[in-house]
DNA sequence: TCTATATTTCGACATGTATCGAATAGTAGA
DNA sequence: TCTACTATTCGATACATGTCGAAATATAGA
């Protein structure tokens, strides 16, 4: 019951990080394999700098390192810093729990009772 | 590539949408099946009005009016006035469309390695 | 130590959001 | 038609967000 509750709100604040296109684009190339233009191999991606990230995207830097900092904050990527630069990755088991929220609600499509109280 | 983008704007509209505690509550009520207090079968649920999607939602009747519309305009919960009431039901194709934006990341290989340079 | 590079923090600003209660509107039934 | 019920719209308010450029911080290398 509280756990519901929870739930609900540590999926609000995954969604609300998702939220805004730049840093969903931020999400999903950090998500997906390859950076476009390169061949997907299974040694390459996963991990970019603040500044790759935005690469392809038309904010000032100082706006996409705040992009960063409020998916980082909702749990959905993680960062730490080597050298000069400051490398990201998407956090282990977001994306499977992210996906398992709405398979959870296309699994049961008429049999659900978890709402009763 | 077009279409890439204008789906980042899709889903982040979506994303919005669900990224408030109390619509991300109501939609997924609405996405499960029974009301609370209701024994499920496969002829009810599904639809609610607006004010039995707030019933334990501590909000004003007008807040909860805005959060539907807000539901409504991304697209994920469709609307029609029957009788007194206003019905409510999610739009259909919404979940597995949400599903499946985790699902493609997911199906990728997710194996840590080197920075992009 | 000085410099170039990468990123974060800060201050400012415009815009957007959540919320309420009151007023308004649509509908069903007496 | 009058009333009760249901929902939407309106106006106000407080707070959050996206954005920028400038300044500050961190690091590597000359």
């Amino acid at each position: 019951m509280s756990k519901y509750r929870n739930d609900i709100e540590l999926f609000a604040t995954q969604f609300k990080a998702l939220s805004n296109p730049h840093r969903l684009a931020m999400f999903r190339r950090l998500a997906s394999c390859c950076p476009p233009g390169t061949i997907c191999s299974t040694e390459e991606a996963v991990r970019y700098s603040v500044g790759q990230l935005g690469a392809d995207i038309d904010i000032s830097i100082s706006t996409l390192s705040h992009h960063l900092k409020e998916l980082n904050r909702a749990g959905l990527v993680q960062m730490a810093r080597k050298g000069k630069r400051v490398e990201c990755w998407v956090a282990p088991q977001t994306i499977v729990q992210l996906a398992s929220f709405f398979d959870a609600l296309s699994a049961q499509p008429n049999i659900q009772g978890e709402i009763h109280e």
